[in-house]
DNA sequence: CTCCGGAAGG
DNA sequence: CCTTCCGGAG
């Protein structure tokens, strides 16, 4: 990439008129990453783009948005496809929630919208899944319209080079840094500006190690005049994790075995898995009697932000297909073969036990 | 291990 | 206002 930092006129200061903003527009000229999305106004592209980029950097949201770009075309394609089918694209990705909203919105832009995205911040707002970030995103990307996306990057880049030190964790700072980040905007060009915000935070005014050498910014930045680069923004935090004990039971006979979709009200709504068993203290080592104990696994530990789930597996060849069959209209499973599971979404460490252990 | 991050639901 | 939803990077 190239560097085009340039050193900063003299006597001019951050948030000083539309200065700071064709600065920052300079640079993203020259140094933007060309990514599919920016190359396209159409909304159903950018919302798309923007849901697999909420909680999820570019590197791993790419391969998703390729994906489902090949698959569905339009926001009617997307409506008419199976809720399975969109979540088995979506699987490793998170917030599976985020899929299933999409599949909901992109519905009511058929029934309510005539296929059309709205074509403003309030009205797009209304939509599953989208709230002011993304409605700020499709808003001023596609429409125009003078709304400021404010992500955790533009709460990083504001905090710093301005000094605001209020509380991003509070929801009313949010409008602290809207309304600054408005007065900021140039008339016309606010798709660019957002994305310039974000593409600046991400690249240089990083969480960790920013690039502060080559920032423009650098000689006039609160943050870094300061030494306050690393306590900047401020977020307050309340992190509790809670431990749980998934113990998985694998049914299998020649080759088949059972899973059953989660309900919603916890996490991977709508994925697959195996029988589970949930305990409050510790894993249990087995309790199955329908069936030859085959192989137990070694615990398994998946890191979630308020949960840290471990993971066990057992599986029990049958001693035949009907018995397989019936623990399954017992247990309300579906019985599907080893090959076909890869049709199913199913979450990262049942995919890691998958591809790791259990089908080698 | 810790940290990061939009939207929904309570 | 607070909590929950997920996985990857450092």
């Amino acid at each position: 990439m190239r560097n085009i930092s340039r050193p900063l006129k003299t006597g001019k200061s951050l948030g000083n008129d539309d200065w700071f903003s064709s600065q920052l527009l300079d640079w993203y000229g020259f140094n933007k990453r060309h990514l599919p999305w920016r190359e396209t106004k159409d909304p159903f592209k950018i919302w798309l783009s923007e849901i697999i980029l909420q909680q999820t950097r570019v590197n791993q949201g790419m391969p998703y948005y390729l994906k489902f770009i090949a698959s569905y075309q339009t926001v009617q394609d997307f409506a008419q496809a199976n809720l399975d089918d969109i979540l088995k694209l979506w699987q490793g990705l998170g917030y599976y929630s985020r899929a299933r909203n999409m599949h909901q919105c992109a519905n009511a832009v058929m029934n309510h919208f005539g296929g059309n995205f709205p074509d403003n911040y309030a009205e797009l707002q209304k939509l599953k899944g989208i709230g002011k970030y993304t409605a700020a995103a499709i808003a001023s990307i596609c429409f125009g319209e003078a709304v400021p996306t404010v992500d955790g990057n533009v709460f990083r880049v504001m905090a710093r080079l301005f000094g605001i030190a209020e509380d991003i964790a509070k929801t009313s700072t949010f409008k602290v840094f809207f309304d600054r980040a408005k007065t900021l905007m140039p008339a016309g060009h606010s798709g660019d500006f957002n994305q310039a915000m974000m593409e600046f935070g991400a690249m240089i005014c990083t969480p960790k190690s920013p690039e502060c050498a080559t920032c423009m910014f650098e000689t006039h930045c609160f943050a870094k005049s300061k030494g306050l680069i690393d306590s900047l923004p401020v977020k307050s935090k309340n992190v509790k994790v809670r431990h749980r004990y998934f113990n998985y039971y694998v049914y299998t006979h020649e080759g088949q075995v059972l899973i059953r979709q989660r309900s919603e009200g916890d996490i991977w709504t709508g994925l697959f898995e195996f029988d589970i068993e949930e305990t409050k203290k510790s894993l249990k080592s087995s309790s199955f009697e329908g069936g030859k104990l085959e192989y137990s696994s070694s615990e398994m530990v998946h890191q979630l932000t308020h949960q840290k789930l471990h993971l066990r597996f057992h599986v029990y060849e049958m001693r035949s297909q009907k018995a397989l069959v019936q623990v399954g209209e017992a247990k309300q499973m579906l019985m599907v073969s080893r090959e076909r599971i890869g049709d199913y979404a199913v979450p990262k460490p049942i995919e890691l036990f998958l591809n790791n252990e259990f089908c080698r």
